[in-house]
DNA sequence: AACCCGGGGAC
DNA sequence: GTCCCAGGGTT
């Protein structure tokens, strides 16, 4: 049973909810599909990023059937520029499992849901609670911040162990007749109210109630242990060009953007690296280039990354012909049209060349 | 527990 | 520049 200050916070945030909700497409919804959908599209994601992003998926796929049934390229072309890919792969991949092993019908409790690929604890409580009305608290950014402050817990949000004193909070909270409408409210308060930065407090039907408020902490709180910094690293993209046509390479596991396609690729630990150096690295990996042909580049693109730095260099070659089928096997690039090019899935920074570089205009 | 995985927006 | 976002998977 609640006690009179639980039941106080969940009443105050269902009152604030119902003045200050967004209208979002997937509130008007009980469909799991659809449900699951944009939770997995805005894990890491906020919503107005992600917007655009759920509106093209429910158009492309209406069911799960159709997603199961789309090629895994035809899905990451679709998330592009949405970033961590993985939660394409395995979106695409759970929809094939619960198109052909769960009847197409969605596991109805929070237990079921986290069996699946791509569901952690946070997307299982969501569809649970949005979709069965499953008395589970979702625990996200935003809710980790509301709890911390309002009930003034300082342990680390980002060290694991913590998560098990702020979900004891957090499942003591909910109340059994709205469980979904609460958590949407917490997560809403957080995005809207309780913000990261310059909270309005002034205005917070919480502030008397409110540890952080009533402690001057609110800016200490919650703890977040600093990310380790970014790592540089330098690209050097061999853009290997033939009658209008180009060579790309799918992306394999074991780096960043899995499953996308870029150019050949030459990584360098340090900044510079010889335009002479270079061609020896490309003749060693059996492509036959010289000094002559080569585009030198003609400026940095940096692409920022919350883990990695990244300085990518375009390097333009025009072949004269095409490459030797044992060159095709070295290196993985195969020969593709621009129309092709852009179905292709591709990393923010190899569209941005390719824009820049006019070789695509319809971006 | 530590590490990996994108990209964009607010300040 | 800094911070953070409706996190999850792998080792």
């Amino acid at each position: 049973m609640a006690t009179p200050a639980q039941a106080f916070f969940a009443k105050t945030l269902l009152r604030w909810y119902e003045q200050h909700k967004r209208s979002l497409p997937w509130r008007d919804t009980t469909n799991p599909y659809y449900i699951w959908l944009s939770e997995v599209i805005l894990q890491q994601t906020r919503v107005a990023q992600g917007l655009p992003y759920y509106h093209k998926f429910v158009a492309a796929y209406p069911t799960v059937q159709e997603l199961a049934a789309a090629p895994e390229d035809e899905v990451l072309r679709l998330w592009q520029g949405l970033g961590y890919y993985s939660r394409a792969r395995n979106m695409h991949h759970t929809a094939i499992i619960v198109t052909d092993e769960l009847n197409g019908q969605f596991p109805n409790n929070y237990e079921a849901l986290l069996k699946l690929k791509g569901i952690g604890s946070y997307t299982a409580a969501a569809i649970a609670a949005f979709a069965f009305k499953e008395q589970v608290a979702v625990l996200d950014g935003n809710v980790f911040r509301v709890l911390s402050r309002v009930f003034g817990i300082s342990d680390d949000i980002v060290v694991p162990a913590s998560r098990k004193v702020f979900q004891k909070l957090a499942d003591g909270l909910v109340p059994a007749d709205a469980p979904d409408t609460y958590n949407q409210a917490i997560m809403e308060f957080g995005a809207i109210q309780c913000t990261p930065v310059m909270p309005d407090c002034l205005f917070c039907p919480l502030q008397q109630s409110c540890f952080a408020f009533n402690n001057g902490m609110v800016q200490e709180l919650p703890v977040k242990k600093k990310a380790k910094a970014a790592r540089p690293r330098y690209f050097h993209y061999i853009v290997l060009e033939h009658e209008g046509a180009f060579y790309l390479r799918k992306r394999l596991e074991g780096d960043i953007w899995q499953g996308l396609y870029d150019f050949y690729l030459y990584e360098s630990a340090n900044k510079n690296l010889p335009l002479e150096t270079l061609v020896q690295e490309l003749q060693q990996a059996g492509l036959d280039v010289d000094l002559e042909h080569i585009q030198p580049p003609l400026k940095d693109y940096k692409h920022i990354l919350s883990h990695q730095k990244i300085t990518a260099r375009f390097y333009r070659i025009r072949l004269h012909s095409r490459l030797k089928e044992e060159v095709l096997k070295e290196t993985r690039v195969a020969l593709f049209d621009v129309e092709k090019i852009e179905a292709l899935p591709k990393p923010v920074l190899i569209n941005s060349y390719l824009k820049e570089a006019k070789i695509l205009v319809y971006l």
